[in-house]
RNA sequence: GGGGAUUUAGCUCAGCUGGCUAGAGCGUACGAUUCACAUUCGUAAGGUCACAGGUUCAAGCCCUGUAAUCCCCACCA
């Protein structure tokens, strides 16, 4: 294969996926379930665990052989790794919408959890990234119902059973779309353990968890409000209602005491709902209506008498201070029901028409009986006044129809014990959140959580095992029986005969099982894949699904079942807006990846993100990533190039280590040559020419990619291996070899970066593994790089070429006139660096000549303290300079005061650590002598 | 009412345990150009770190208060 002259992901992406799904590199080395395949009786994960555990993460990278000299710089800080006791590494994907597209939340998603696979896959982990689809329960039946209906159809022309089957074919043929956009994504999932919401094993689960709470007397039926979507015909558990500000009106209706002429004036915002008023609730520390308290009111429109109770729930600020009280079609009324013993009258039915009311109003919807209610009050005199008030209203989150309360049976989680003990746990710090905050937040949502409504009543979704007896005749059974035959409408059991209940489980209700059924987790073995390592998901899910899994994951398994969470923020658009279809600001994620490629598009989404943040994406972040990619590619291109000719001959150490130098600058070059031996046996020798610079660099450059990733800093990485990539590796390293060419080195170090880059740019770094001569394998398979060994002395003398180099391009730059690089020389003085290294100088900073200075200075002289070095510039041209000299002068001067009035102040000298001050010191020496130069310059112009 | 965040360059964001002249990408300006890459190279401009106090030898960072923006939960007869 050759390299073209730019890369084009177009023509690699799928080939490369397609060749790691064949290879098997997805899949995690160690088995979930014990294994004996060496027969010596004893599980050998445990063999597998000690041997990875010195396995790439350790420090000790050189094989017995000793250093060449004791300055090499190895790294001493340990290795921060939140997997250290562990050889494995699992992390489940929130499984997306089987029957939809990929949005970009889905992009970020796979973006984040890829590049931690990939990274401890590299780093030596069994790693396994477990893919999953979700069958949406409410989401995808929405879409199907919309398709029933162009279909001119309805629900209720099918059975349950009838809708599950069709619904599963509905999925099935779209199905797949999602998986191979995940590929696209670059997802190094293992695809053979994909779980689907609805998958057996998962409903076997669920059922076992719904036993279990039913035997332990958590599971309860009963009759509350729920809020009820009249047009889905389902109810929703509380996380699930969008509450939005409307306009209302507040009406004073008056009600006529019984047995006197008086009234009592309660306000309402649902007029309508009267019917079903069970009493007049007053505050019973109110003195207004003390004398009330237990006499009976008649019911306007009606003749119904109901009672005038004491409650704390009316505030006697609000309103008239008397409050009706409507227990089937309020929340706070319910309540108040419960605690006075009220009736519930339902006068509401399902389908939002009036029931259980005066035949006038009989079948009215609630909006018309609004009307009428209003219009008869008025004529009757008992309307005593509206106000407009704003209050929020529940809605429907899919189709925005005002929620009912609705009376229903509903079965119910009781939560008490589940949040305490997952309060429990997190106050113990067991699960450590990235951000930090959302811990608290959980905590303090799960203290006041209420009982969990599980039942939904749409076909699509995990049957709940319930059956209620239907003969009468056998009293003494219970009412309802847990039996895992769903499949049946009707079971028999001790002669007694049981029909299913009709309704589903809540989604959240299984999904909360989600670490548990994707990693097989069993009650009989040890799985060294639970709990996850982490699981990383939207902060938005924080309540409905993170604090489920923590809480479904203790009571299952008595663990928790991730150590680790990260959240993730929205991705909003360029401006900071919220992407929506109606504003028309959605970005596909698929489209970006056809343009300008998968790795382009992870580079990019994870540039500027935090955990937790909403944050601003841009097609800009993604042509910065591709950019990224063709920069590594024909980096990759010139290195290849090079061991290409070198390697014709031999490309033995001996060699390939002749620098080109002419002058005398080999002497010094040769004197720093330092062979070094790298871990995987192949030898290298580095010296001055930035040769141990760059293995510092990059060094530096792992350390802080290790740290990153440890703690979740995705965009930092990407951004540390794209400065040393970009401004280090190609701007200085490989155009100094272009005078001195190390191909041993150039090899090692390119390879180094390729596997640290990959897991963030999986493809590019593969085309390129797969393009070059000498590598083997897959990068996607290979080991995370070790440190490189080098000579810091050296490494720190490139430094100060590279201060000279930029002095020398920023002084000709302001030099007035045009091409001054091609007209003035450089001289310098008394300088072994400079002399040493001229040919590299003069190619970096790009003058045409560098010359010993013959006699007096002359020329200007550059601003570095410790180097004497003149441009050869005509006196014309520096005495034009000498205004940007002054101002020099002047800058570096305030620096010094300000250097100087710090060591002058005794504090500072007495308290600040003594490196600090002694930097100071060296800091205003340097400046001196510097001021002290200019000054000489600025004398001789 | 309860809880959580944000405010740093024109834009989008970093800035870790308080420590040298507060960084990056994009954008802008100026300059370069056969020899890996115009998806390029070089140089530069651009900051009252929201505001006001305080602690400290030292504050973008810690403390107190203020303002603006945003999110979540609960309630709203």
């Amino acid at each position: 294969m050759t390299f073209a002259k730019s890369y084009e992901p177009g023509e690699f992406e799928s080939e490369i996926y397609a060749a790691w799904e064949a290879a098997g590199v997805f899949k995690p080395s160690v088995s979930r379930v014990p294994t004996d395949d060496d027969g010596n009786g004893r599980d050998d994960r445990e063999v597998l665990e000690k041997v990875s555990s010195r396995d790439g993460v350790a420090p000790a990278r050189r094989h017995g052989r000793s250093a060449p000299h004791t300055s090499v710089v190895t790294s001493g800080s340990p290795r921060v790794t939140p997997f250290s006791s562990s050889s494995t590494f699992s992390i489940v994907m929130p499984p997306p919408n089987a029957n939809g597209n990929l949005h970009i939340g889905h992009g970020l998603t796979v973006a984040l959890e890829d590049s931690l696979t990939r990274y401890y896959r590299l780093r030596g982990l069994s790693s396994w990234y477990i893919p999953g689809a979700d069958h949406a329960g409410f989401e995808t039946w929405v879409v199907y119902e919309r398709f029933l209906e162009k279909q001119g159809h309805t629900r209720f022309e099918f059975s349950r059973d009838e809708l599950y089957a069709r619904v599963w074919d509905f999925v099935a043929e779209q199905r797949g779309n999602m998986e191979l956009q995940l590929r696209a994504l670059g997802a190094s999932c293992a695809w053979d353990d994909l779980t689907f919401t609805l998958d057996e094993n998962v409903i076997d689960r669920v059922y076992s968890t719904f036993e279990k709470m039913w035997k332990d007397g958590m599971i309860y039926r009963g009759e509350k409000l729920v809020n009820f979507c009249p047009k889905h015909q389902t109810a929703f558990a509380d996380i699930e209602v969008e509450h939005k500000d409307e306009k209302g009106t507040l009406w004073d209706i008056a009600y006529k005491i019984d047995g006197s002429s008086k009234k009592i004036i309660v306000s309402t915002t649902r007029p309508e709902t009267l019917f079903g008023d069970a009493a007049v609730a007053v505050n019973p520390n109110g003195e207004r209506y003390t004398d009330l308290i237990g006499k009976f009111v008649c019911l306007p429109l009606t003749d119904k008498k109901i009672p005038i109770i004491a409650d704390e729930h009316a505030d006697p600020a609000y309103g008239t201070g008397a409050v009706k009280i409507t227990p089937a079609h309020d929340f706070d009324d319910f309540e108040v029901g419960e605690r006075h013993n009220l009736p519930r009258l339902q006068v509401i039915s399902e389908s939002g028409k009036m029931i259980n009311v005066p035949a006038d109003y009989e079948g009215l919807s609630t909006e018309e009986c609004r009307k009428k209610v209003l219009k008869d009050l008025k004529n009757q005199n008992l309307l005593r006044g509206e106000k407009k008030i704003v209050h929020s209203v529940a809605h429907c989150y899919k189709c925005g129809t005002t929620l009912e309360p609705m009376l229903k049976e509903q079965w119910f989680v009781d939560v008490e014990k589940l949040a305490a003990v997952a309060i429990k746990h997190l106050e113990a710090g067991e699960i450590k959140f990235y951000p930090e905050n959302k811990c608290k937040v959980l905590i303090n949502y799960l203290k006041g959580l209420k009982d969990w409504n599980i039942s939904r009543q749409i076909p699509w979704g995990i049957a709940i095992p319930m059956f209620k007896k239907v003969d009468d005749a056998a009293t003494d059974e219970p009412d309802w029986i847990f039996d895992r035959r769903t499949n049946l409408r009707e079971i028999e059991k001790g002669g007694v005969r049981y029909v299913r209940d009709e309704d589903t489980f809540d989604t959240w209700f299984s999904s909360s099982h989600w670490p548990i059924v994707c990693t097989d987790w069993t009650e009989e073995n040890f799985n060294p894949y639970y709990p996850l390592n982490v699981m990383e998901t939207g902060a938005d899910i924080l309540f409905a699904w993170v604090a489920r899994m923590i809480m479904m994951g203790l009571y299952v398994t008595g663990e928790v079942p991730f150590r680790e969470v990260y959240l993730h923020g929205l991705v909003l658009d360029a401006h900071g807006q919220k992407m929506s279809k109606s504003k028309g600001n959605v970005i596909n994620p698929m489209e970006l990846v056809t343009r300008f490629g998968s790795d382009a598009f992870r580079l990019g989404i994870l540039r500027g993100r935090s955990a937790g943040m909403n944050q601003a994406f841009s097609e800009d972040s993604v042509i910065a990533g591709r950019n990224l990619c063709n920069k590594l590619w024909n980096i990759s291109r010139f290195v290849q190039g090079i061991v290409g000719e070198g390697s014709e001959p031999n490309t033995s150490f001996a060699s390939s280590r002749r620098p080109v130098v002419t002058g005398g600058a080999s002497s010094f070059a040769a004197a720093h040559a330092n062979a070094y031996e790298s871990s995987d046996s192949e030898l290298y020798t580095t010296n001055a020419m930035g040769e141990d610079w760059i293995c510092r660099e990059i060094n530096e450059c792992l350390e802080q990619v290790e740290r990153d990733m440890a703690e979740y800093r995705f965009a930092e990485a990407v951004e540390t291996l794209y400065a040393t990539i970009w401004d280090k590796y190609a701007d200085w390293f490989l155009e100094s070899q272009k005078l001195f060419k190390n191909v041993p080195l150039l090899k090692k170090t390119l390879e180094t970066l390729i596997i640290a880059l990959h897991p963030f740019a999986p493809f590019v770094t593969e085309a390129i593994w797969q393009n070059l001569s000498w590598t083997e394998g897959f990068v996607a398979a290979a080991k995370w790089p070790a440190r490189l060994d080098f000579d810091p002395i050296s490494a720190e003398n490139f430094e100060n070429i590279r201060t000279i180099v930029s002095e020398v391009r920023g002084t000709l730059q302001s030099l007035p006139g045009s091409n001054n690089a091609k007209k003035y020389g450089l001289l310098y003085d008394n300088d072994s660096l400079v002399k040493d290294n001229q040919m590299l100088i003069k190619a970096l900073a790009k003058v045409p000549t560098i010359n010993a200075l013959d006699g007096a200075p002359r020329g200007l002289r550059l601003a570095l303290a410790n180097h004497e070095l003149y441009l050869d510039v005509p006196e014309k041209v520096v005495s034009e300079y000498k205004e940007a000299l002054t101002e020099r002068i002047l800058a570096v001067g305030r620096e010094l005061d300000g250097l100087n009035a710090r060591m002058m102040n005794p504090n500072y000298v007495a308290k600040a650590p003594e490196h600090l001050v002694k930097e100071t010191k060296g800091a205003i020496t340097e400046k001196e002598a510097l001021i002290e130069r200019l000054k000489q310059q600025l004398k001789l112009v």
